[in-house]
DNA sequence: TCGTTTCCTGACCGTATGGTCAGAGACAAG
DNA sequence: CTTGTCTCTGACCATACGGTCAGGAAACGA
């Protein structure tokens, strides 16, 4: 790599600095409008319009509709990804579950499109990530459900299917993101308050941990 | 209702049939559509492809998209309103609980379209079913809190948050049809057999039931 | 300043979609 | 057979959509 090349391609470069702050902005509205109308009920003008751009923009950076979807898909993914660190640090199921589950609620919370996003596209049978969940969701799976298979060899909880057990706890916590419209009706038509989420995090984290015998 | 009009409406009619048979046709063929590729990604062609009928023919039957897709999203609440009465019978939590969980899992595996098809029109912000969280859904979430409440009460129970505990009956059951590709992936491709519903079920229910401190 | 690359966008195009409609066909009642 | 009602459908239409493109503007390095 040539002196040139270093320079033009260093990060605060102002070039990179617009392709890097329009991609933001025009994925941070494609993830808001695919969760609110789905891939097919989404459209570029809707997205272009949200992200304060021309349509014509957008596919210059993005050459189609499937692949800014698919970037907005593996986005959320690596979010996720990057709370499974929760459990690798952990000693036992307790510590290792609670985070795990604080974790996820955090992401619903903060994250509730990007969530929508992702079961939306599960739900159609995976249509653009069947590869991610065939490889790296297949190959996480298992080794988590080793750890809780080592966690019940050592008496440390009850002795419970781990896949359901962690098919359980992404279906609690994601549901606070998917179905957040239908707690929120069903709140008086409130968002949860600071005070409810941390009861909601509490009563799921109570309730799993008693319930593999681990509290 | 004069005697002419009593024969031409009685349900053995000729008539009368090949509307039933027609619209069930529809729908059945509509809620499959819907749940595949959502409301925008569905096409009346499609829906009139999967029916065996000329997609003029649908609205004959039904005016627009939209009156289809409505009459779907009912038919799958009306099911599950069926299994609240597993609740009702109960006298205690194990029963209860545990009765509304097969219930529940029981409709996962036989409708699954359907609860994809609620999944998504919640995660959209409840468009064309909104009336009916407003008063149906929450008089019966407020029903059922009471009665765990009660039984919490009793001391049939450990004292947790009544919504909470619904929110994780629903996200969890219904999981296993939502997400039903994911976990088809994770198990090697293959769809659970009828061992793996009942380990399910069964995990499910241990883990709740010992979570609540009602096993 | 000049040349080169990157960025931007109004106007445009082919296609697919939801929906309409006129009229044909099927059936029952009198 | 006649009349009236319900069922059916090929052909059609206006619109909206994803995507293209030519050419202008802006940002650089030299």
């Amino acid at each position: 790599m040539d002196a040139t090349a270093r320079i033009s391609r260093r990060s605060g470069g102002k070039r990179t600095d617009i392709r890097r702050e329009n991609e933001r902005v025009i994925l941070q509205a494609a993830e808001k409008v695919f969760a609110e109308a789905g891939f097919g009920g989404a459209t570029m003008q809707l997205i272009a319009d949200m992200a304060g751009l021309p349509k014509a923009n957008l596919h210059y950076y993005f050459a189609t509709k499937e692949d800014l979807y698919r970037r907005v898909v593996r986005n959320i993914f690596e979010i996720w990804l990057d709370a499974a660190s929760s459990f690798d640090a952990a000693t036992g199921p307790v510590e290792g579950i609670g985070a795990y589950v604080d974790a996820k609620m955090e992401i619903s919370r903060r994250h509730p499109d990007g969530s929508k996003v992702w079961a939306s596209e599960v739900m159609h049978g995976a249509p653009v990530i069947q590869d991610y969940l065939e490889t790296t969701l297949r190959d996480w799976t298992a080794g988590r459900a080793a750890v809780i298979q080592t966690w019940i060899d050592q008496g440390k909880m009850a002795p419970v299917d781990p896949r359901h057990l962690l098919y359980m706890l992404w279906a609690t916590t994601q549901h606070y993101a998917d179905f957040g419209h239908q707690i929120e009706t069903l709140n008086d038509g409130r968002p949860l308050t600071e005070r409810q989420w941390r009861a909601a995090k509490d009563s799921v984290k109570q309730i799993i941990l008693r319930g593999i015998g681990a509290a």
